[in-house]
RNA sequence: GGACAUUUAGCUCAGUUGGUUAGAGCGUUCGAUUCACAUUCGAAAGGUCACAGGUUCAACUCCUGUAAUGUCCACCA
């Protein structure tokens, strides 16, 4: 067979592209075409967002995924990753609405229109899911593309419509009048989980509504004041409790006088501002559910959907907008002497994560899911059965638990699920889910339908319309590993391969989607929807600031895989992180990544070219040398370590072994061993075959690109994952090892003393019991400590004009012929022996406290014992060669 | 206000259930174009493991406290 001839350097973006082609056509991706395999191992990838192109956390993302589930294809799992994507109600009308304002449509909805304004959406989420769909492509994501879905296509709006149905029909989904966060720009609800908070200056006015009123209150808002109906003091008040239950009329500039009265409440500080609060009940979800608890007292909104001032507010502030409708009341409040005290003070508001503005408190109806009510024939809570999935396991069955890595975010969760409210499920947005809720304007009737029937279920009557709402895009997520796989439906999908086993996300979303995944799963399916969480973290720039659009720091992941291929990208991003922790990346990490690769390929390319027959050797070769033991007993622990930590999910740690192994051991020192050996292909394809093998999850370009180069007709893709064996002959690795301690000792002598790397020298070695073990190995050392002549020698007096070290239990002779400076490697040698003297000191405490000996296990005394024999032996000879200096 | 995390070499980070003279990559210094690779090779310097206590024969590792940084949650008028 003629010689192979490969690139000096490895060319990724020449290879990958048919790479990816060959394996998609493989159909390898969908795992019902891996016929030997019967355990399936599933992930449902997070669907990425409409809203635009991926960028590096998706990268990440992608390569957490695939590098799992390669690993478990690769472990003779029916390996899936079901991909897809989000619609992202919110998220994508926001974008497209801002989009169209910069092109100059003032009032996107107003003047296209709903059909006009949902076509744009549509045309703008498929052009950004066709971007995506590529990234993920190029990524080398090994999704299988025959189950792509999509939150809102016709198969996940038929899971949606059954959910409602059946939450609704429950009585879970229910409608009602709350206080809700209301976007003025986005003229939409929020959830209490799509707000961001940010600090902003305050003014806190403490004021008296009338000269007559007895208790003084305080408030950041005002105008908000004007739609007031009580004020709550603590009932073990001695200065307010007389006044409780007592109503107060007091003319503030509202529409009307106010009647305000005194209720009691326990969650009043006393000892907080006025120890008072002035309650108002349609503008702030705290004093709306003190309402709750006390109706009679009323509900004033004086705030309207267009974040002005309502009728309510009376004609001295309808119409105005609520920053000047502050300042107006507080002039009539200082004008009027009601006015007691002014401070500046800082506060948190929440801010509208999609839409950007300050969300404001409104009373309205919307629906709402009910996390705390008894699910009829389950005899829990929603809440409950989120809390049980992850504790004693869904139903209380051991097998049904979920884990999270890493554990604390397992009390963080549950913690969240103490604090979680009723679900705001309806948006006032038209891209998205539409609530399938229709009502009858004759008899009235509300009813649950998923398609327009044309008339009213009770009445017949023709005059029927569909709610105006669509649904949160967390309640299509919410079902997607179980709609991803034909669920309303009992698919053979369904029954094979769910629940999932694992999935990866970002603790930013643990709460809005997993908790959401687990709520539906569990209600809808009886089941939980996966088995292993695997949170990470975030991605940060070198400064450690996150990335964003505004800040101008993010980086493209394309642009890198451009430059450096997508394996150095993967690598990269996988190298030294561990979950649930935050990492810097910075193109630096890339080039490492990339010139790993580009070791591995000349590493390769090194065994190939030298081979008159590239091949794959699938049978662990014999050992014929020491080298070679030791090289098969340290690949068989890499096989092992590196299992292992894939098996914890530590992708970091397993990396780190294998390359370690494959750069330090590999190359570095049984490649240029096998140099002076020789004869050592079987070996060299053997350890190949299988570091390719165990390199493939992270980075599966480079691997497969050898693999094929090897002459396998087959893809590495579909390979079986090494199996280590227990290694036996321990003694072979610690004999090499002392090899690697003396040439690198001989190294450090010639560095030191200045000798060119060129100049051949020679040492003689003063063996003593490892006379057989040099003699052995005297070759390999010569070469690769680049020696003229290496003597070994039972014991002899100390060659003349030489330099000494002691190493491996040897002592080392560099012959320079008068060229030593005697005062600086007595220096020298006087640093060693006052170092190890230190640590045999050290050792010899420890072995002479009595409470060691007693207490500590066997092994480590005796382990402690012969490193003291070590460093004894070692000094020894030291001081042989000082004084034979002089 | 509450909770959680982080703090290890100049930088970015590993460090498995307590037993290593605490590791890697980058960077730095010195040296090398040796025919797989300069996207390389050899050598070296560099750390009171944030601080203070405690538990233990033994602490980077466990406990308590302190400090700095970060994140999340809750928000009060």
């Amino acid at each position: 067979m003629p010689k192979i001839e490969l690139p000096k350097a490895y060319d990724a973006k020449g290879v990958e592209d048919a790479i990816y082609q060959k394996w998609e056509e493989s159909g390898f991706f969908n795992p019902d075409n891996l016929v030997d395999a019967k355990e399936p191992f599933v992930i449902s990838m997070p669907p990425p967002n409409v809203t635009g192109i991926l960028h590096l956390g998706h990268a990440f993302e992608n390569s957490l995924m695939d590098a799992e589930i390669r690993y478990q294809r690769m472990k003779g799992k029916k390996a899936m990753i079901v991909p897809g994507t989000d619609h992202a109600a919110v998220a994508t009308q926001a974008r497209v609405e801002d989009n169209l304002r910069k092109e100059g449509i003032a009032n996107p909805r107003q003047d296209l229109g709903r059909e006009e304004l949902l076509k744009r959406i549509r045309e703008y989420a498929d052009n950004s899911k066709s971007v995506i769909l590529s990234q993920i492509k190029k990524m080398g994501t090994s999704c299988d593309w025959s189950r792509l879905a999509y939150t809102f296509d016709d198969k996940r709006s038929e899971a949606v419509n059954e959910l409602f149905k059946m939450m609704y029909e429950d009585e879970l989904i229910y409608r009602g009048y709350r206080v809700i966060n209301w976007s003025v720009k986005g003229q939409s609800t929020c959830s209490d989980d799509e707000l961001v908070y940010i600090d902003q200056p305050v003014k806190i006015y403490t004021f008296k509504y009338s000269k007559d009123f007895p208790i003084p209150i305080a408030t950041t808002r005002p105008e908000t004041k004007l739609g007031d109906t009580a004020v709550a003091v603590n009932p073990s008040d001695n200065r307010y409790k007389q006044y409780i239950g007592q109503k107060f009329v007091v003319d503030v500039g509202a529409k009307a006088p106010l009647t305000i009265t005194i209720i009691a409440d326990d969650g009043v500080d006393i000892n907080y501002g006025t120890g008072a609060v002035g309650v108002t009940p349609a503008h702030s979800p705290v004093d709306f559910e003190m309402y709750q608890k006390n109706k009679e007292i009323g509900i004033i909104p004086v705030i309207g959907k267009d974040g002005k001032m309502t009728e309510n507010a009376g004609a001295n502030y309808q119409g105005l907008d609520v920053l000047v409708a502050r300042e107006k009341f507080v002039a009539w409040l200082r004008e009027n002497n009601l006015l007691i005290k002014e401070e500046d003070s800082t506060h948190n508001v929440g801010t509208s994560d999609r839409f950007g503005d300050v969300v404001e408190a409104l009373p309205m109806d919307q629906w709402f899911i009910d996390v705390n009510k008894k699910i009829k024939n389950k005899g829990r809570s929603l809440k409950e059965l989120m809390k049980e999935a992850v504790t004693m396991g869904h139903n209380g069955d051991a097998n049904k638990v979920i884990t999270i890595t890493p554990e604390r975010f397992h009390t963080i969760y549950l913690h969240w699920i103490d604090n979680l409210r009723d679900w705001c499920i309806s948006r006032q947005i038209w891209w998205g889910h539409r609530i399938p809720i229709w009502y009858c304007d004759d008899c009235k009737e509300v009813f649950y339908s998923d398609t327009n029937s044309g008339h009213c279920n009770k009445c017949q009557s023709k005059n029927i319309r569909q709610d105006e709402d669509t649904l949160d895009t967390w309640f299509s997520s919410g079902a997607w590993t179980f709609s991803t796989l034909g669920w309303p439906e009992e698919t053979p999908d369904l029954l094979t391969y769910h629940p999932t086993n694992w999935m990866q996300m970002g603790y930013e979303i643990l709460f809005f989607w997993m908790a959401r995944m687990i709520l539906m799963t569990t209600y809808a399916l009886d089941d939980i929807p996966f088995k292993d969480v695997y949170i990470h973290g975030m991605l940060r720039d070198k400064n450690g600031k996150k990335f964003s659009k505004s800040l101008g720091n993010g980086l493209d992941p394309l642009e890198i895989i451009e430059k450096y291929g997508t394996d150095a990208l993967r690598l990269s991003l996988l190298r030294g992180t561990t979950p649930g922790n935050d990492m810097r990346f910075y193109e630096e990490k890339v080039e490492g990544a990339r010139n790993f690769v580009n070791k591995l390929w000349n590493i390769s390319r090194f065994i190939i070219q030298s081979s008159d027959n590239p091949r794959i050797v699938s049978v662990a070769p014999e050992a014929k040398t020491l080298a070679d033991k030791w090289i098969l007993n340290k690949f068989n622990s890499v096989i092992n370590l590196s299992t292992q930590e894939m098996d914890k999910y530590n992708f970091s740690g397993a990396i780190e072994y294998l390359y370690d192994f494959t750069w330090s051991d590999f190359a570095d020192w049984y490649l240029e061993i096998a140099k002076v050996e020789g004869n050592k292909e079987e070996i060299l394809f053997y350890i190949l075959q299988n570091i390719l093998k165990l390199w493939h999850p992270f980075i599966p370009f480079v691997t497969e690109s050898i693999w094929q180069t090897l002459g396998a007709g087959k893809l590495l893709m579909v390979e079986k994952w090494p199996v280590g064996v227990q290694s036996q002959d321990q003694s072979s690795v610690n004999d090499l090892e002392v090899v690697k301690e003396i040439i690198g000792s001989i190294r450090n002598l010639r560095s030191e003393n200045k000798i060119e790397p060129a100049k051949k020298v020679s040492v003689v070695a003063i063996a003593g019991n490892k006379m057989k073990l040099l003699t052995e190995q005297a070759e390999i050392i010569k070469k690769l400590a680049r020696l003229e002549k290496f003597t070994v020698l039972a014991d002899s007096e100390k060659p003349a004009n030489s330099v000494g070290t002691v190493a491996g239990g040897v002592q080392l002779y560099l012959e320079l012929a008068g060229l030593i400076d005697v005062e600086a490697e007595k220096k020298r040698i006087e640093k060693e022996i006052v170092e190890a003297e230190k640590y045999i000191k050290g050792l010899e405490a420890k072995l002479g406290n009595k409470e060691f000996l007693d207490n500590a296990p066997e092994e480590i005394i005796i382990k402690e014992k012969e490193k003291l024999e070590i460093y004894i032996e070692r000094v020894k000879k030291l001081k042989d060669q000082r004084s034979s200096l002089i």
